[in-house]
Parts: C-alpha cells; sequence; structure tokens
DNA sequence: CACGTTGTGAGGTACGTACCTCATGACTTA
DNA sequence: TAAGTCATGAGGTACGTACCTCACAACGTG
C-alpha cells in the first residue's frame, strides 16, 4: 500500500518574504501595476520562480468579486455541428458558473470572415478574458485575433486553427491524421481501384485544408491506384453539397468513393439515395449528427469520423482557466480523439 | 448575432433575508449544526430552493483552509491498465492541485477484498472527503463502502460498480453495451459459425459480469450458430491467461474466435503466437494497453474495446467536486464512451 | 534648502463562506 | 417565580488575493 501525499501552496506572503519586500510591492509586480523598479521586481520574480508560488485563481475571482469570462465564437445557420458545439456549451455553462467561469455564446453568419472580425472587435477585457473562435484562415481574422491578444482579450481556436496568429492554444483534433484515416479506410475499401471524389466546405478553413493534405498524402504513399477526384467546395450547405454530389454520380458511372471532408451531409445523403447508387459507392464524413447518422443506419454512409463536441468544450473551458492561472504559457492539453463510428457501433 | 447572459449569483446573505432569519441560522443550517427549529430550517430551504442558492465551493474551501481531500484506490499489481489509471491519476494530481483539490492514490493487493475494504476502513472525513474505488461485488467491500458513507467519507465507484451499496456515483463505461458490441463485431467475423471462447477475470468484478450478460444477450438473439465456450477465469494474471488459453487451443482445434473480457492479455498474445494459430482466430480484448497494442499490430488481436482512463479519472474527479457542491444527488456527468480500436486506427 | 518624483512599506477593506463567542428572548420545569 | 434549556441574532475573525490610501525615505532639480 503505497501513499503519495502533497503539501500547502505557497501563498503572497511567503513571496514577499522570500523576495525580501512587502506585500505591497509582490502586489504590484503580480499585478503588473506600475511603481516598482525593475531590480525589485527581479527579485520578486526569482523568488515565485524559487517557491514555486502559483495564484489562487478562486481566491483572485473572490477578491475581485468578479467572474471569468469566456466568450464562445460559434459559426450560425444550417450547420448541425456547430449546433451540437453551441448546445454543448449550453450544457457545460451553469456548471462552469460554479467555478466562477460565466460563458457567453455569440453566433455569426458561418464562412463570413468580416462578421467573425467584428465579433471579435467587439470584445473588452472588461466584458471578456478569453473568447473562444471557430477561425477561418483570413486575414482579417487574423487581424481581429491579434488585435484582441493585445488588448487583454486571450484568444483559443476551436475546431479550426490559426497558426501564425497570437491565438494562445488550439482545442480540437489531429486533422492531418483524421485526413489520413479517411484515405487508409477508402483504400481498403476500394482493393481494386477506381475513381474517387473528395468534396471540402471551403479551403479557407484550416480544418478542411488539413484534412485534405492528410487524405491526398496518405492516398498517394498507400493508394495510387486510386484516381482523385476534386476537390470540390459545397460550402458546408445541403443544396450545394447534394447538387455536386448529384453531378459527380452523372458524371462519373464509375465512381467508387466518396470523402466529404465538410458538412452539407443531409445533401450527400439525398443525392445518394436519388441516384439509386447509394450503398455501392464506399462512403466517409465528418461528425456524428443527425444526416449522418441515418446515412450510416440506411447504409449511405459507411464510416463517420468524429470530433466529440461536448469533449472539446470541455478543454476549451479547462484550457481558458489554465490560461487565466499564467500568462505563461505552457499548457498541458489533453488532445481531443478522432472518433470512428460505423453502422455497428453508433453511440 | 444572439447573446445569451447570465446574472449575479446568490449568496449567503441573499438566503439570510429571503427566508428573514439571520446570517448565523442560514450557516446552521447549511453545514447542518444543531440549534434550529425544524420548521425554522425548512423556512431556509424554502429561501435558498426559490432563490436558487448554490454554495460557492471555492470560497468554502477557502474560508474552512481546506482542500477538497480526494483519495483514489487502485489495484496493484501487473494489470496494465490499473497502471495507466493510476498514471492518469497521477498526471490530473498537479492541475487538481489549483482548484484546491488534493488528491492521493493508494494501491491494493488485486481481487483481495479484505484488503480494498481495509483500506476504505482507514480512510476519515478528517483527511479524505470522497474515496473513489475500482470495486469487486463482495459482502466485506459493500460493507467498507456503506460504513464509509455512513461516517461522511463520499464513495464512488470507478470501473466496476458495486450496486446496491452506497456508493453516489459510477463512473466507467455501460459494460453491458461493452460485451454486446464484442458479441456483434465477432458475431459478424464469423459468418459460418463455430466455436468461441470467452475468459474473464473474475466473476466477482461487476464489470466483468456485465461483459459477460451483455456478450451472451447479443449472441443468442443474433448469433445462435455459435457455440459457446467459458467462461473461464483468469484472474486477470498473465501466466493464468496464456495457460487457459494454451488448454483452450489444444482441446479445440476448430476453435474460430476467443473473447477475452478481463486482463492478462499478454499472456493471451503469447499463447495466441506459440500456438502457430494466431490470424486464423478471431480475437477480441479489452484496454488499450501494451500488450494488446502489439497485438493489434502483430494481428495476434483484431479488436480493442478500450475505455479511456484519463477521461474516466477527469470525470471521477469533476463529480467528486460535484458531490461535494450539494448532499443532494442528482448529478449529471457525461459517460465515458467505448473507444473501438483495429490496427488501423491506433492512437 | 524647499520641492517634486519615485520606490517602498504599512495597513485597511472587500469578496463569500466557515466557525466562533456572546447576548437575548421564549419557553419549560420544579 | 427562579433556574435552566433552547432557538436565534449580532458580530467578529479567518482564508488568499485585489485594490486602495497614506506615510516615508531617497533621490534629483532649481
Amino acid at each position: 500500500m503505497n501513499k503519495i501525499g502533497v503539501h500547502r501552496r505557497a501563498t503572497v506572503h511567503d513571496v514577499a518574504r522570500a523576495a525580501g519586500v512587502s506585500l505591497a510591492t509582490v502586489d504590484r509586480v503580480l499585478n503588473n501595476r506600475p511603481g516598482v523598479r525593475s531590480a525589485t521586481a527581479e527579485k520578486v520574480e526569482a523568488a515565485i520562480a524559487e517557491i514555486g508560488f502559483q495564484r489562487d485563481l478562486s481566491a483572485s475571482l473572490l477578491a475581485r468579486a468578479r467572474n471569468l469570462a469566456l466568450t464562445f465564437v460559434i459559426p450560425d445557420g444550417t450547420n448541425e455541428f456547430m449546433a451540437s458545439l453551441a448546445g454543448a456549451v449550453e450544457r457545460r455553462a451553469s456548471q462552469a458558473l460554479n467555478d466562477r467561469m460565466q460563458i457567453q455564446t455569440l453566433r455569426v453568419q458561418p464562412l463570413d470572415a468580416a462578421a467573425l472580425a467584428r465579433s471579435l472587435d467587439g470584445l473588452h477585457p472588461r466584458n471578456c478574458d478569453c473568447a473562444v473562435i471557430v477561425a477561418s484562415e483570413e486575414a482579417s481574422v487574423l487581424a481581429a485575433v491579434d488585435s484582441a491578444t493585445r488588448r487583454g482579450v486571450m484568444v483559443m481556436t476551436l475546431v479550426s486553427d490559426l497558426p501564425g496568429s497570437l491565438r494562445r492554444q488550439f482545442i480540437g483534433i489531429d486533422n492531418v491524421a483524421a485526413g489520413r484515416t479517411a484515405a487508409s479506410l477508402l483504400g481498403r475499401f476500394m482493393p481494386q481501384g477506381g475513381k474517387l471524389a473528395v468534396i471540402a466546405g471551403s479551403l479557407h478553413l484550416r480544418d478542411h485544408a488539413d484534412r485534405l493534405n492528410g487524405f491526398r498524402q496518405a492516398l498517394e504513399a498507400e493508394f495510387p491506384q486510386l484516381e482523385l477526384i476534386g476537390p470540390i467546395e459545397g460550402h458546408d450547405e445541403r443544396p450545394q453539397t447534394e447538387a455536386i454530389v448529384a453531378d459527380l454520380l452523372r458524371m462519373h458511372p464509375d465512381l467508387g468513393g466518396l470523402y466529404n471532408l465538410g458538412a452539407g451531409n443531409a445533401g450527400l445523403v439525398a443525392a445518394l439515395e436519388k441516384s439509386g447508387r447509394a450503398r455501392r459507392i464506399r462512403v466517409i464524413a465528418h461528425e456524428l449528427t443527425e444526416p449522418t447518422r441515418q446515412g450510416l443506419e440506411s447504409g449511405a454512409i459507411d464510416v463517420v469520423l468524429d470530433q466529440n463536441p461536448d469533449g472539446e468544450i470541455r478543454e476549451a473551458i479547462a484550457a481558458a482557466r489554465g490560461l487565466a492561472l499564467g500568462a505563461n504559457g505552457a499548457l498541458v492539453s489533453n488532445p481531443i480523439e478522432i472518433g470512428i463510428f460505423l453502422r455497428d457501433n453508433l453511440r
């Protein structure tokens, strides 16, 4: 029987004593208020590092009579996955309040970089400590992220990343790996070779671009016998996706596989069923939502790759707490797993 | 752009005002100290319910100058899954300290009900608010759980449940569903029928018993052509499991499938490889650990059903916080998902 | 040398809850 | 009716941090 114990946490008083300064000075350093010589500040920093002081977030929030304010910015519209993300936020919001976290959701026009940038511009550090956005990779969004960061609103990206920006953290699956997995499965599904079409929502979305890259890489490396058609952009909408799939089926009577790495899956399933060729074409889609679930059950879709929205929201909230604790990055967060669903293991 | 906001939380002062009593009385009710007439207590309870007061856990712990003390009791020994559970606890422990949660781990002799009961008996409310145990279904454990609960140590079960006890919560997968999934897969793997053997660790473990029930149900309902051998208990040990599998292979030259619903998978793989019949028998095992991972990669194991240990520990800690908030049960906790791993989607 | 500026210390109050003491009034019981 | 018990109120201190005011000393500048 082996016991692993712990000890008392260091407080600001301990820091003051260790640094040989007063409590007020420690406070000034911690909350970067003016009036401290840089030599003194360094002494304090050293003491903090030495005794391993970490600010008590709850006491800090209590003293400020203030909650941590988190704003989720999530695309609006018909995209079912985004709706389930928003639902997951909603579900977590009340219990997060118990930990002094106040959560707000903004819904914005999907695939509208200007609208997303405007939402970010509207956030001020008084009302919002941290914004969590589903990013699209455009200059205006990048500028808005960096501007928000500079005025004191931390930004995290969710589902789709924005590398090169000042975003503090990305929460989501490894989309390159997801694309590779799709290729690996479709390749095995089509051992005799054939034509394979890819549909994306928008290649301005980093997650879609990453999936496409992973898909292409794995296909070229492992299944050179497959002929790739596309990618074609369906803008994550049902009607456009349906039209694209219908066109594909008409133009390629010998189409053997289909990978929709974006949304609009209701259209995908509808076009397949109308063509009468459902179940004769191997199909992989993303996100376990109502349309993909029905597709799995009817057999129109073979495999669904899923990122767990509840898990993502949970990690996003945990990461925001972690970020609030220290400006010093170095955040460990469990990566979100890629769920693989067939008809037989629907949850 | 749609906004979902929140409001100020109610405090003890609000409760006092609403109930028309003093702060002291509210405090007596909240912390069930003596000296309150039941009529008055009811007035306070009513006020709490009406204004939706919820005690501020952080402030409460701060005032007590005390952390929430959590004790995990996890089987020791060679079981790799239990080791990874303990590892997950270890990883969470430091970051949990930021939320005033102090986590301790006890390792006990596996499959030793008396040792588990003794560990529980050694926990006192001063040192431990909540114990999280991997239960085995025996009278002495049940008695120890109920006794701990009665003296003020909440108990939660992890991985393997103990229904009928005063345990406050179970954290784990739906093991009946896991067993059904195994049967559904094996049945599809053996369309021509044949012999199918089942190995368990111990049927005193509720999770093992549940898996067996689910497995049998699904098999009888969907695949009556399969002949079931066992279950045979391998006590989750490598040597015993290896011997059992070797015996099974010798006695049944026509064995078509194998389901190990317990641990000891290193023995399972070793026996299969030695027999030269690996890859000709469809095999399903539990928990993604080093031996099962190797089994998947070599092809000796076809499918691994997995419960995510990190996810389970995270949920256990979250549930403990939730329980500490209110004696009034009604706890929502996300169910742990059953992960399905083949060689192609190893993480 | 009087003056302002700057760095630092001392100490207080507040946040929401826990826990303590003391006072007071109502009611019981002999 | 005096003594005792019980229910309740009033008010304080503490937890760790934030944020405020005031005091004071060191320093330069004119």
